[in-house]
DNA sequence: ACCTGAACACCGTTCAAGT
DNA sequence: ACCTGAACACCGTTCAAGT
């Protein structure tokens, strides 16, 4: 798909009536009000007011199309004011990317690449390796500490974005809750003492905790 | 769906043709395989050599399918000798739980769950948790520790599943590489820097590494 | 109690044709 | 160049009926 010319001078063949702007805003619009569950091509054609195949014209495809999405939404993320010290500039970064995909559940579907590849995005791991490089990694570990890094931040945000969706659509009492009623306290002593208190501990959003920890194992303080 | 009693007397009923445990079998065939795009409750029918809707007699349907599926992964993981020494005691656990996992790309799909549940694999966060407090934790920080741990390792094993189904069928070239070519080095000079080097560095299997780090982190030396 | 067949309400995508 | 309609080859699951 190219973008058209500047030139106002006629082009042959017939006119477009959708971009693939209209075609990535619509998606937006399916996946924050109804969950990436509905984001089928022909909810988004619908949507556009066109033909399923329409789209098929300006996006190569579903997968395409959430990558689109997710570039769109890393657009957001305007890169923030950061700290001169290295790890603080780590965290710092981490924690905004962190808030910003949190707020949108459906991230977590887009984030089954193996890095963050949006053009929109692209300053995070670079800012992670600068900082670890700055702080006195090699080049090679720097790559390593924004890999576990962002293990860490997408495993995150992908398995509590799953627990909340469950949360949302379990009625009867989850699985995890007949689970730890039947523990045997002889066999697994530790989780049958933490009872009812284990599903409010992870409830609980520990995310900066983690990755502070992390960073000083990836880090150590000189 | 309940358990037939011991008794060999008639009961009431038809008797049955298939059972959970020939459902879960023939899953884990296709699932091996084919891949879990390939695990419809059609296609296990057909495996199982019935009607489609036979399966939802023993099977509440494909999201419990893909739990009994890492339960019975799961199983496979006999608790391994643990070192004595609370920390290595962690890595250990948490090594071989990645490296079962690891070897099944599928369970990627089935990971997505807040905690790992399945009963077969409880004495990971017992470990973890029980080895937390032995290092001196409370009983929230060992919580903590295990959470973060689980996080990293289901986002490592989730993240570099769908990298490794993405190098099998793209043939093309990969975005990565066409994001890495068109890098503008004055705003992004580390990761033009790397270049090529990226590709190699992120292949790299450095969950042990991470791990270590992690670790160092939750669970500072005394 | 367990299994079946037909049907419902969907999918993503290809292909050939229209404007 | 861009859009459309019809069609292909699927899905998961409900429902009513059979053994």
């Amino acid at each position: 798909v190219r973008v058209p010319a500047p030139s106002s001078r006629a082009r042959p063949g017939r006119p477009p009536r959708i971009s693939r702007a209209d075609i990535v805003d619509a998606a937006r619009r399916i996946v924050d009000r109804e969950g990436v569950q509905n984001l089928t091509m022909r909810r988004v054609a619908a949507e556009v007011g066109g033909a399923p195949m329409a789209l098929y014209h300006h996006v190569r495809g579903r997968e395409q199309l959430l990558t689109l999405l997710l570039d769109d939404v890393a657009r957001e993320l305007v890169a923030p004011d950061l700290p001169a010290e290295p790890r603080e500039r780590i965290v710092a970064a981490a924690t905004a990317v962190h808030a910003l995909f949190a707020h949108h559940p459906w991230v977590a579907e887009a984030l089954t690449a193996d890095d963050l590849l949006s053009p929109a995005a692209l300053w995070f791991p670079e800012t992670v390796v600068d900082a670890a490089i700055a702080y006195g990694a090699t080049p090679e570990d720097a790559v390593h500490a924004y890999r576990t890094i962002w293990y860490y931040t997408a495993g995150e945000i992908i398995i509590r974005a799953a627990a909340a969706r469950r949360r949302a659509d379990d009625t009867a009492p989850t699985l995890r809750d007949q689970v730890f009623a039947e523990l045997d306290p002889r066999q697994l002593p530790r989780l049958a003492a933490l009872g009812p208190r284990w599903a409010e501990l992870t409830a609980r959003d520990t995310y900066a905790r983690g990755l502070r920890a992390l960073v000083e194992g990836l880090l150590p303080e000189r």
